[in-house]
DNA sequence: GATGAATGAGTGTTCATTCAT
DNA sequence: AATGAATGAACACTCATTCAT
């Protein structure tokens, strides 16, 4: 989970979830729908609550405030992204490190891609929120997935292993959301793709491998 | 210039700079330090104007409204990392396309870098707004620029151009602000910098070039 | 009613009272008094609001905007006035014409004297309103009592209804509000309300009846 | 000359022009089509002047606040008005009184109906105005003009003339106001001008003259 | 618990008026 | 005299949050 991150990196106004259920889900789907719909700057907890189903009072019941709604959802969000990520990592261990990150780049493009305005609704949801915890939380998981799965690799070459994952986790996470945000699509965003795995399979074979 | 960027793109009317240029500077100043210091939520046109040292009205002389303050800062920041984007390719003409990445890489990472609070601001300025024409504009000089550089490479193998620019920009800029977003700073950031240039360099050699 | 007026004459919003007719009420009370004090152009949602003893949000949740405000309080005033003359209409029924009409001013030019400063008050701010579907409902509505009326009338001539009608509605409403403006009170206007009452029995009259 | 009216009866706020000229005409013109165009609510200083091919501080010049523009707008309006009134009243002395009365509505109605939408323009900038100097002085001249011409009727006989006059007046300005405010044209208007005159004319016949 | 009416601080924007040039 | 940039008080309206029912 990543509400587990270090007390540390949990911002000042971190935001407490009351309890999942039905309307938290409710909720949930409200608010991704007014952001896919008409962008933070419009989105009230009246609509949100409108649109869910429940009354404003109810939504204070579980979210103790606005932001907490919005963090919640990212939150939830990026949860499912990175048991996607750690589902992979897992399922590839032990094969060679190009096929590896050719996985990895295929499951994270493809969990962005599945609903790209959801997407990019929450890319900007997350903007001027107490976010560091989330992207921390987000990535020590993915990190630590990833680190592993390539030190697992059949055709491990003892590099770095730190830095490699680094490496690779800010360029192909980078490089998806600049992606979205030039607006690619289609064809374009297909090459792309692929160029991005010869890039970090030449990246990998570096040293002759 | 980025203002040339197509006029369907911008739906929201463009602040008409009439002169008084010491103005309108002394606004941007006051509109990227408030960005800076309290971020864009807490970002209101009477603080801009105080701590600029001009009443409301005549910000609202300059810039029809708010957004209007936003776009400009951001298109002026814009139009001067493009300016340096332009001036390291025409720079690097006739070079190996290799070092002309590598140097791509360190103008990029430097601008981004020497303010690194500004950049982070200004990533986040620019959510909510009506900013494709902003990035489209972006894209379309560096991408030219980068294309003809890589053309004139002394190394040149022909490959697709169009492609190639593509992932590398794609990736470079991708990776710059993933790593801003993270947080990396000092001896990981520069790794980082040193990382992307080595996977960059390999995606151009990958045919053994 | 008044606001079963035409649908397309209504660009603005009409209030949408819910229920607490209290708390309506003392809005409109408040926004009469403030009329009667300052004229419209002082008159601002806040003092509105202060003065009722809510605050400018409740307003808000009565009347979308300042000019629903307004509206409500103009279309409050000509219901009340319409069903006064209705009133007197039906009051009337099978009395010769002359004396119909006679009773006809007094109701009106009673009802307006009644309270002069609030007549005038709302005279004025009726005013830079999309104020036709008021006035053109309270047409409708007194038109059709007073033609009744003098359909039924024991001395009716058969001369054009229609004509009559319009005709004596427009110089009486138009004669008490020109009144008004020029300031009359005590002796001149009451001799100005015979004057108006012969001179209508007068028309009436005038083939001889 | 209205500007003439007693001392006592200009308001407090009550405006001062400077002097004539093609500047003030120019003004003049450009504030009446403003508020044909739009209405006295989007009347604002600098559009008037925009119009009208001057800067605002000239228009500061020759009105000292934007009150005294649309109070010197009305005035100059009424004050043809006026006049014309005058005329009609010295042209018909010496004739039968029910011919006077017909050729004062002519000249009224006329004159009104003339440009319907400036007279609807003025009807409604005069509200919110300190305008009870206006009236009174427009009152003063057109009642004398008016009580002079009844005198010297062939058939006078000799009822209080005062009365008559301010009857008469009332009537007849405060039915074509009327007239306006219901958007009576055409047929309609043009009928009820002759029912007006009907009236008029059976209320000086009233004693059998 | 659930509701949603009430709150009121806060914001973007306008525009009459001034005054340095 | 003429200009029009600068001023800043004022206002309509929003919306996160509370709390009586």
């Amino acid at each position: 989970m990543i509400s587990s991150a270090p007390q540390a990196l949990k911002p000042r106004k971190r935001p407490q979830q009351r309890r999942a259920s039905a309307t938290v889900d409710a909720i949930f789907e409200a608010t991704i729908q007014l952001l896919v719909k008409d962008g933070l700057s419009q989105l009230t907890t009246t609509r949100v609550a409108e649109r869910a189903g429940v009354s404003v009072g109810t939504m204070y019941q579980y979210f103790p405030h606005k932001q907490a709604l919005i963090y919640a959802v990212n939150e939830r969000y990026l949860d499912r992204l990175a048991e996607r990520v750690e589902a992979t990592c897992r399922e590839w261990q032990g094969n060679p490190a190009g096929d590896m990150v050719e996985a990895l780049i295929d499951t994270y493009w493809h969990t962005k891609t599945e609903k790209p305005d959801v997407t990019r609704a929450l890319y900007r949801s997350v903007v001027e929120m107490d976010n560091e915890a989330l992207i921390s939380a987000f990535a020590v998981r993915t990190d630590a997935a990833i680190t592993a799965m390539l030190a697992s690799a059949s055709d491990n070459d003892g590099s770095d292993a730190r830095s490699n994952t680094r490496t690779l986790v800010t360029v192909i996470f980078g490089a998806v959301r600049n992606s979205f945000e030039r607006g690619h699509s289609g064809e374009v965003a297909e090459d792309l793709r692929r160029q991005l795995v010869i890039m970090c399979r030449a990246y990998l074979d570096r040293h002759g491998r």
